[in-house]
DNA sequence: TTAAATTGGTATGAACTCAGACCATTCGTC
DNA sequence: GACGAATGGTCTGAGTTCATACCAATTTAA
């Protein structure tokens, strides 16, 4: 042992190396992606090979996934050609009293998720702010806010704010920073699916949305970022009452 | 499909599931824990049982990839009570000429990874400011900066400033932040391999290192992440500046 | 000197994953 | 109606990974 070795960082360093089989994986990912409304219901997902091909894995572990996401009624298939397998899962409409189950590991990774979701997004959006967006991308942003708006039910509106803050993500253009939002929306929609939804909490969120929105096309960036950190904030302080 | 379906967000969402093979993903972290110095010259890494155990995999693969390393000379392995694996890598000398061979796709993937950066490592360092440090913690901090300060050729110093900025996500506490900033310092650890050092630009970051540090024991986040800010626009330019 | 403990080294069979080929079903087009 | 194209469904053999033993070498302590 030399004297520069810090005993504290292998410790935080090693993680392990992934979680599970690549088929859990595979249904870990379209399950999220389902659930986020990334394919709302109704919609098609990806023939079988392409798919296959878009995770890197085998088709025969791609249908492995598909067997299982069909049997938990997320999906259906029909065969032939202009077949394939479309979204059968209606959103969930958020209720409370599933939030004292969890386990206090799981409890742990939730408050995580909301410290890194307070580093993450705000970046995405200073960086989305930033860049010269063309027509089509300043459209998706409007769009997707549109539909937050609009969607007036609860279950339509978790899956639309879940795809306005990926569309944000994916307008900043960063591969890493788009699975960091994606993993991070993920473990938010499992909480937000935990705790009752109060009106008053919906209005605060779409006037911030808003703001967010104007500072990203007016292309300002630390406008951008300072509305987003107070969107996570208050989203943050709101789950974190409600969990303990 | 549905009116709500928003067509660009699949694309961007659905990611390869994982590098296959387990035992390459091993050899990967382990090799970066190494080459970043987490492992110093010289320093004992825990005993394969343990270590199957922290990653996730069998004993099995955990060997193959033990292998791996030992053929590529990173370290060296004694059997018997007392024995284990030891790094026998030295750290490398940053050298240039190397930056031309680089592929697109990987030269993409680096400036990705410095927009990251940018995004991460100030939120980590805000964090750690926000943070009431423990005695324990603060001494971390500040012997870490020493290490930067006092290494005096190339190759330790490169290895003692990826720890520094470790040990500032270490000190965030937060799992999913110090992952990506591990990530992070993976990729710009190649990058700095490939360029040329100048003691000027050592001079200027180590004094950029000195006013992140005293932000955070100071606990003022702002200040910590506007510095660490700074830190990572200087270095980003001047690797965007070498590497076109 | 001997025994216990700790470490790496080896072996085995089950489960998972892969790539590729081929089969079955359905729709559009000729 | 016949054929081609696109889709899901099935099969197979090789390679990987796993969990769980057990073996071998070395140090420490009784």
């Amino acid at each position: 042992m030399t004297g520069s070795a810090a005993q504290h960082l292998p410790e935080a360093v090693l993680r392990p190396v992934r979680g599970h089989h690549a088929f859990e994986a595979c249904v870990e990912q379209l399950g999220t992606a389902i659930r986020l409304g990334v394919y709302p219901l109704g919609s098609a997902l990806p023939a079988e090979r392409e798919l296959a091909a878009r995770l890197h894995v085998s088709r025969a572990t791609l249908r492995e996934a598909m067997a299982a996401l069909r049997q938990a009624g997320l999906v259906e298939t029909t065969r032939g050609r202009g077949g394939g397998t479309i979204v059968t899962l209606k959103p969930r409409t958020p209720s409370a009293r599933a939030a004292l189950r969890v386990t206090d590991a799981k409890r742990q990774d939730w408050l995580d998720a909301l410290e890194f979701r307070r580093v993450v997004e705000p970046g995405a959006a200073a960086l989305a702010a930033q860049l010269e967006l063309t027509d089509v991308r300043r459209e998706r942003l409007e769009r997707a806010h549109e539909e937050v708006v609009h969607a007036g039910r609860p279950a339509p509106h978790r899956q639309a704010d879940s795809r306005f803050h990926l569309t944000i993500a994916a307008l900043s253009g960063s591969p890493r920073l788009i699975e960091a939002v994606t993993s991070v929306q993920s473990t938010l929609h499992e909480m937000l699916l935990a705790i009752p939804v109060l009106d008053t909490n919906i209005a605060h969120s779409d006037r911030q949305h808003a703001t967010v929105v104007r500072a990203i096309l007016a292309g300002r960036p630390d406008r951008a970022r300072k509305a987003m950190e107070h969107h996570c904030d208050d989203t943050a302080a709101l789950l974190r009452g409600l969990l303990g």
